[in-house]
Parts: structure tokens; C-alpha cells; sequence
DNA sequence: ACCTGAACACCGTTCAAGT
DNA sequence: ACCTGAACACCGTTCAAGT
């Protein structure tokens, strides 16, 4: 009687690629595609086997269901993630780097940020790159279980940032947004705060969409320095 | 020609209520009784319909689409959540009660974990949590666009915390985990990471369920400590 | 004002059958 | 070993029609 199993595409080898089958990297692709293009609700597996020039179904030869599928893709952006070498740059500036880095990817890819909360992260772009962050961190000076908590410090605050940043930019839905209609939608949700209401209005007003870029990459940066310069104090203690 | 507008529930007022019919809460909370017993695949229209005793699509009148479903069930769980009096407790002691009853209350609504990077937070709960996180920053002393930026960091902490560890454990579907299978599962995704698998494998071994949890708050509570002091340090400067 | 049922255009997944 | 097509049990959403 053995108990539960963790389901995940990466528990299993990929079947052994013979000529004239797929290949995981070939439908990892094309799935990426596809989500980049048509977003989450746009993949479909009958539109995936379509581009890949197949039947609706064959894809399940390969992978056991839409989730297994989707993990693949998910998979492919954390190899998109660049991290400089650790022991040349020193711990800070390389995990900056990697948190850059990581919030760029995720903005290229929306549709990420609904996968995060229900797909764990076991593939092997994900694999090294947790690998290469806790080799860093153990050069920072962390130790033990140390160097999982900070990892995890840093990761969270990234996702934390842009995974909302996702959600309010697709609910926008594009360039062209109307300002009146923007503001008028603040005063309505916000008409029992004034103070927030200042602040939403006052955001909104002053911002063409490439300053509220700018004013995001503050923020993020803003949040960014106070994470490091707290695990910097754990460091110390 | 006006531009796009943002399509949220909350840009409109509910239709007014008149005896026969519904209420936004009614639906409100029975979307979140169906979502904690069924999970987020778990959801229709149609099973809503028949829980309410009513047509399929009767809700179409209440709603436009079924993202302004979920926002509705998602300001819920922001109205779970509790936060003290700042002005009686101070300001870190006020940030980290609302980080843990956030944690707490994502965890006992798994599916928030996948709503988060979709959906805009604009429901009144939100906002008003929003309006008095503001108010406790800025009685710790933080000022102008800083008052923003320090919620924002705090929140992205607890949610990039949050999110994936909803997504480890949903994964698990459930307790009875095969500690054995598991263990297979690491030394086989993290074949080439010698030091990633040995502190995988460590954490699988010596723990019971109970005592990941005590894990995850040790770590969450890390994290949080961190961020604390990150942001007491920009208070300083 | 509120609700219904039928209808449309899709889904994910299974499975027997083909090569 | 790999792929196919048909079939099943669902979806979200629209809309004319009812009260």
C-alpha cells in the first residue's frame, strides 16, 4: 500500500526520441509559442497538436495531461533567466542581476503568472538555476538551512512584485487606455478613501504608460535594496 | 473614440437589490463555498447555478463574464484577512500580524494562489486593506511615494511566499505522501545538483507533514525579518 | 426586472483501432 | 512505437422567450 505520488511531468524521462516522433524540447516550444501568442486560455491541445502538424491527441504519447504540458513550457522560462557568475561580481550585484533578469522573463511571458500557484517548479532550467542561486548565497557568507531561507527571501519578492504587476497590466488589456474612464473607475472603487484615492488618481495622472514603467521599476527597486539589505543584517548577526 | 476601459466587477455598483432577486454577497459566498470544496477546475456556471437553486445562466444578470465571478469570491478573502490597530501596537508588530493572517488565510484558500496574477485586487475588501496599510507605514515614519513602495514590498513578500508553496503543495493533493516515491522524485530531478539533492532529501527525511509546516513558518518567518528590517533601515536613511 | 432553456462553439481526456 | 478519429462528458456564453 504505498501512499501518494507527487505528479509531475519531471518524475519520469522523457520516452526515449525515435525518428519520426516529437521530441519534449519540440512540444515545449511550440507550447510556449502558442501561450506567448493566443495566452492561457488561447492553448489548447487540439491548437498545439494543429501547429505541430499532428492529430489533436498524439500529444498525450508524450505527456499525461494539460498540467504535464504546461509544466514543460514553464520549464523553458527559467532557462530564459540569466545569472551572472557569482565570484566575480560578488553576491549582491549577482543576485540583482538574477532578480532583473527574472522579472523581465516573466513580463515577456504573462501567462506565467497563473501557472507559479499551481505548477511546481521541478525542471531542469529550474533545478540549476535554484542550484546556482545557493551557490551564491553560500559564497555571501549564509550557512545551513540559511541559504534556502534567503533563496526563498529573494525568490518570493520577485514573484511577490511582478505577479500582481501581470494581473493589473492584462486587466488593462493593452496600450490605449482611457484616462478619464481610468479615473472614474478609482473614484468609484476607492470613493471611501481619500487618501488612497489621492495616491491613485496622482499615480495615474501624472503617467503615460512608459512612466508608469519607470515608476514600477522604482518600486521594484525600492523593494529590491530593502530585501538585500535585510538578509545583509542576518548576514552580520 | 475613447480607449479601453478596465474590465473589472467592481466598476460598476451591484443592480440594485429587489426582493425576488440575488444578491452580489449571496453569490459572493456561495462561489467561495464552491471554490474551497471544489477548487478552481472545480467551478461552473452551471454548478453555481444549480447551488443557488437557480438556472444555468441565470447569473449572467448578476455578472458579465466569469473573471468578474472570481474577483468577487477573491475581495472575500481579502475581507478574511485582520490587521490591529497600528496606532497602538506599532508599526512592526502591526505588518507582521497582517503577513501571517494573509498567509494563513491564502493557505486556507489554495485557489487564491492561481487568481492572483488574473485578476485586479479593486473589491471594497482590498481597498480597504490597502487604505490602512498605508496608514501604518505612514505612522512608522515612511513618506510620499515611500509609503507605497514599502506596501508593496511587503505584500510581494508574502505573496511570492505564499504562491508557491500552495503550488508544492497542491501538487501533493493531498497527506499520504510516499515519502519513499518522493525521495525517488528528488534524486531524480536533481541528479546533477549533488548539493541541491542532499538538502532535498534532508528536509523529505526528517520531517513528518507537521513538521514542514513548522519548517515553512521558520522560514517564512526569515523572510519576513528581513524585509522588517530592510525597510526599518530606508526609515534611517 | 429577473430568469429560463436551447443552442453554439468549444474544451480535456479515453480508447479502440490503425500502421 | 507512435498516431489517429470518434466519442464522452463536460465547458462559457449568447439570446430569444418567458413571467
Amino acid at each position: 500500500m504505498t501512499g501518494k505520488q507527487i505528479s509531475s511531468v519531471w518524475t519520469r524521462d522523457a520516452r526515449p526520441a525515435r525518428t519520426p516522433g516529437r521530441t519534449r524540447e519540440e512540444i515545449a516550444r511550440a507550447t510556449l509559442e502558442l501561450l506567448d501568442a493566443e495566452g492561457l486560455d488561447g492553448l489548447s491541445i487540439r491548437k498545439l497538436g494543429a501547429k505541430l502538424g499532428a492529430g489533436a491527441t498524439s500529444i498525450y504519447w508524450y505527456v499525461g495531461n494539460k498540467d504535464e504540458l504546461l509544466e514543460l513550457a514553464y520549464d523553458e522560462i527559467w532557462g530564459e533567466i540569466t545569472l551572472p557568475i557569482p565570484e566575480s561580481l560578488g553576491w549582491r550585484d549577482t543576485v540583482s542581476a538574477f532578480a532583473y533578469s527574472m522579472r523581465h522573463v516573466m513580463l515577456r511571458h504573462p501567462w506565467v503568472g497563473s501557472l507559479i500557484g499551481r505548477l511546481p517548479a521541478l525542471g531542469p532550467n529550474a533545478m540549476a538555476m535554484s542550484d546556482r542561486l545557493r551557490r551564491t548565497f553560500r559564497l555571501a557568507g549564509f550557512d545551513g538551512m540559511d541559504i534556502d531561507y534567503a533563496n526563498a527571501t529573494l525568490t518570493a519578492y520577485v514573484f511577490g512584485t511582478v505577479i500582481p504587476e501581470i494581473a493589473w497590466s492584462t486587466s488593462m488589456g493593452g496600450e490605449e487606455l482611457d484616462m478619464d474612464a481610468m479615473r472614474g473607475t478609482f473614484e468609484h472603487v476607492a470613493r471611501d478613501f481619500p487618501d488612497l484615492l489621492e495616491r491613485l488618481v496622482e499615480i495615474n495622472e501624472k503617467v503615460t504608460v512608459s512612466e508608469t514603467d519607470r515608476l514600477r521599476a522604482v518600486s521594484f527597486d525600492f523593494g529590491l535594496v530593502a530585501v538585500l539589505d535585510g538578509l545583509e543584517a542576518r548576514l552580520r548577526s
